[in-house]
DNA sequence: ATTGTTGCAAATATTTTGCATCAAT
DNA sequence: ATTGATGCAAAATATTTGCAACAAT
């Protein structure tokens, strides 16, 4: 719970709510919208995702965003991780080697427990570029991280 | 290159691969738009979105896509990381605790590496889900597997 | 009574597509 | 000559927002 603003229970914010946590796989705005809209019929889209929005906020559940919102294209064709800057959304090439073992040994661990295919994986690091370090020094760093971490946007 | 279209070299082609790799930080469609309007004013977004699309098919740049395209929402908040299935595009929570040490190490070494500021990690892991992996017995993995391996998409 | 919330519709933003014309092979 | 590529505009998709009516505190 980290807003200040008074956390108001309506009815659309609670079967909201429930609903999120009904689900196991992840759920998008809109299939909400469809589980929720047999329960109340005249909801909208908007307050779906204003809700969901301000359930995020309360800590109450978790938005996952995607890691960029458009798409982006590379002229380096080589295998790589990056690093992706929280203040400028500037993604830069990380300069280590794509870590073969330990983290094949995460995915053939995962692979025995689950049952899935795993094949692969993304791995993708979050900071401050260092130009945004210097120009903020330091204070979007802590700003962000309580966020990433209350959030559990990632670890 | 493993399209069996011909590859037909056109100058709007042409200039936008080399706008690609000009850059190095991972441009958008509409900053290689804007770029590429220095050179050829009447280039439409459309024909640069299509050519992005060619290029990666031939393997001369890499598309980055969003780990997945709209967002979603979790009434799971504690940390974890996810398996995602490349055929159904369901997200499920991957049973394993996020690992602390060895990619804890990986940030340290990076932040020492680039001056930037690294506070955490994200880690996806691609796969098929059993149920995808039954219906289609491999045949998918197989595909995806090339596909995943030519264009770098992930590691 | 105050102020946040709702439903609706319109606006935004990104990407895709239909189509007639044009150009590379 | 054939067939893929282009420019333009319209469509599709996901998300946000302005606003008047409404509801929780």
């Amino acid at each position: 719970m980290k807003s200040d603003k008074p956390y108001r229970l309506t009815r659309q914010r609670e079967v909201i709510l429930e609903e999120v946590r009904k689900v196991y796989h992840h759920p998008t705005a809109d299939e909400i919208y469809e589980n929720v809209r047999k329960t109340l019929p005249h909801i909208s889209l908007g307050t779906v995702y204003r809700n969901l929005d301000v359930l995020a906020e309360f800590g109450l559940i978790k938005k996952m965003e995607p890691d960029f919102p458009q798409m982006r294209f590379d002229g380096n064709t080589k295998e790589h991780y990056h690093i992706t800057c929280l203040h400028c959304g500037m993604i830069e090439d990380a300069p280590i080697e794509p870590s073969g073992n330990s983290l094949k040994n995460l995915e053939n661990a995962l692979g025995n427990l689950t049952k899935h295919g795993i094949f692969g994986h993304k791995l993708e690091f979050i900071g401050l570029c260092s130009k945004c370090r210097e120009k903020e020094n330091g204070r979007i760093f802590k700003e962000k991280l309580n966020e990433c971490i209350d959030t559990g946007g990632f670890k």
